[in-house]
DNA sequence: CCGCGGGCCTGAGAGC
DNA sequence: TGCTCTCAGGCCCGCG
């Protein structure tokens, strides 16, 4: 489910009621998720203080008071849910307002500041996991992504540079957490439509010869960029499973472009062209043929 | 190095 | 109503 955008947005609605609150009771449904809970799971993190809540690529990071960071990731339809009001009122509301899915809420936080965090994920792709902060750089999971494409070090030249000599499509290469991390399905097709680039074109091509940024890799940055940040402010894009941490849907689907709009006109202007669905790498891309060269 | 297929899971929607 | 089939925001592994 979720790509940057919609794990920001659910990181934004977490760090009011978790950064500054410990936690007082932490509950886990069941001896997994996609991987067993660590030895000890609930132990090492109740009592803790959550000093400051962070993303990178599509994980989250919870900072504790004990040295160890508690690394979160959503899968594909991995959910957290906020409970507001002190303690009694926040169990009333959860028990109310969240019988239909308390089946999948495999993660319960009860927080300091009163309010109940729930984690959610009926496909359990999703997992949990704790590491010492002074080696979370060269954890498995963190070690090989490439740049955060909201932050200063991407640009152009490090993309061209990252895809020089691949042979790989455009779509391929983006979806490459290593090559830049925090895209998927959604959101690579919008931004290679937006850089009116063919997601069939070889990554290389976005390079010059010598490995130096062309026109090709300054608008797909700029593509990037500009689709991450708009779906952010939108709240993230609810297709199925995903919802802001106070149950709202995000509305970031209302402007796709491409996505799951096969066989509808093209939106760019001038074009006459029809967005297609074609399979990559087992995976649905949608583009117009027309203005994606 | 590369693309592909399969696997991990559950649920929604389509078609019959 | 119910069955079967396909597909889904991620990611990992092994094969050729």
């Amino acid at each position: 489910m979720p790509e940057l955008p919609e794990v920001e947005t659910v990181r934004r609605g977490l760090a009011p009621v978790m950064e500054g609150a410990r936690f007082v009771q932490v509950e886990a449904r069941r001896k997994d998720l996609r991987f067993p809970f660590p030895k000890d799971f609930t132990k090492r993190i109740e009592g803790q203080t959550c000093i400051g809540l962070g993303r990178r690529a599509k994980y989250l990071l919870c900072d504790l008071s004990s040295g160890e960071v508690l690394l979160m990731h959503l899968g594909m339809s991995g959910s957290f849910h906020v409970f507001r009001g002190d303690g009694e009122q926040a169990t009333a509301r959860y028990h109310h307002e969240r019988a239909r899915h308390m089946k999948h809420d495999h993660v319960v936080f009860r927080m300091s500041s009163g309010a109940i965090v729930t984690f959610n994920d009926p496909r359990r792709f999703g997992f949990m996991k704790l590491v010492p902060r002074t080696t979370l750089d060269s954890e498995a999971h963190l070690r090989m992504l490439g740049p955060e494409p909201l932050g200063n070090a991407f640009d152009a030249a490090m993309l061209a540079s990252a895809c020089r000599g691949k042979k790989t499509s455009l779509k391929a290469a983006l979806s490459d957490q290593r090559i830049v991390a925090g895209l998927g399905n959604i959101y690579v097709c919008e931004a290679l439509h937006r850089a009116k680039l063919s997601p069939r074109r070889r990554a290389s091509t976005i390079a010059t010869r010598a490995g130096g940024a062309n026109d090709h890799a300054v608008r797909l940055v700029e593509g990037i960029r500009v689709v991450l940040n708009d779906a952010i402010k939108a709240g993230g894009s609810s297709l199925r499973d995903h919802r802001q941490t106070d149950g709202e849907l995000g509305m970031f689907q209302h402007n796709f472009r491409v996505y799951d709009r096969e066989g509808k006109m093209c939106p760019t202007p001038g074009c006459k062209g029809t967005v297609k669905r074609i399979v990559q790498t087992g995976r649905s891309t949608f583009f117009c043929p027309v203005c994606q060269k």
